[in-house]
DNA sequence: GTCTATATAGTGATAGAC
DNA sequence: GTCTATCACTATATAGAC
């Protein structure tokens, strides 16, 4: 059995908020612990180093995030799985205060080791690739506006993303986040 | 005459790319002092705190790229100026390993001061009204596919650039970043 | 597993000599 | 203006008792 510890899931958890609202930088081994109510040292005992907390963060909220997205009803059209995406990104906003873990941990690439980088990297192609199979449907039956491949727009459209949830943040409206999908959905 | 201090420019200089590599917790008045070759205690006479150095590199970084995207010449078609702002926007990017120095601080906008993120927006909000007015030329000529008004959709226009901008770096490549105005180009 | 205690290094910031 | 010296604090991390 796959028992895992409470307090364990506890600094996860805790971390991968922490993670969204500051970002690598911005948040301690202190801080988690007055959040947990551990000493550092018990937390050092899960995690012997802030990179092996850090990666396991990404894990957790990549298969919780991709998790969600693949199970997005299958037989929706491609505009209603848009919207059910956009639903799942405003999820992460919180209460206006976070941003995507990996796209905040793109941010601090320059601090992170190669192992983490590529964690993030899979997020991203997870959703890019998602995201292209949306566009290619919506492409077939015209309910989208798709200017080149579905490969190469679904990356601009998850960029769209990634770069709403930061101003929707910016300026504390979720409206930025929510306009992204009608700017490739054909008007009725 | 407006005679500023060469030591402080440079520290300023250092401090905009170092923001734009590694965020605000990413670097130090350490980093700044080996850099320029000053102790850090000078360093703390030209910008007292952390804060003011940061809201000054704000403001410096901000009038360089806002003045060169208004220097782009308004006699052109809407996807010249589309490309002319691209290649704009490519040049953060230098090595490949920065990213806009607004876009990191919207990230880091958790740990920021009120006037910090206040400058912060203005640049989103300059770029933004600069984009609407592209869209809305490219709409009435029909060069461009605008769904929705020019405002909206130079929000989503924005944050696909400060996206993709993030994720060239993060998958080391330009590409990404410059099949951004494809998706809004009609295709000839 | 969790604790106390500690090591080691880094942080922004200030006082005061020159 | 720039320096030396230092402060108070925080950071990640480890050793070893319980």
């Amino acid at each position: 059995m796959n028992t895992t510890s409470p307090v364990r899931e506890q600094i996860l958890a805790h971390a991968v908020t922490l993670i969204m609202l500051r970002g690598y930088h911005g948040f301690s081994y202190r801080d988690l612990s007055e959040l947990v109510g551990v000493k550092t040292s018990s937390i050092h005992y899960y995690f012997p180093s802030k990179d092996d907390l850090v990666l396991e963060a990404v894990n957790v909220y990549s298969s919780a995030a991709l998790g969600a997205v693949h199970s997005i009803d299958s037989s929706l059209s491609a505009k209603e799985k848009l919207a059910a995406y956009t639903v799942g990104f405003a999820t992460v906003l919180g209460e206006g205060d976070r941003i995507c873990l990996c796209g905040m941990l793109a941010a601090d690439m320059g601090s992170l080791p190669p192992n983490i980088v590529q964690a993030v990297q899979a997020f991203f192609r997870g959703n890019e690739s998602w995201l292209a199979k949306v566009l290619a449907q919506g492409t077939k039956d015209g309910t989208l506006v798709v200017n080149g491949t579905s490969e190469q727009v679904a990356q601009t459209v998850f960029a769209a993303y990634q770069g709403s949830v930061l101003s929707s943040r910016l300026f504390q409206t979720k409206t930025r986040l929510e306009e992204v999908p009608a700017a490739w959905v054909v008007s009725t």
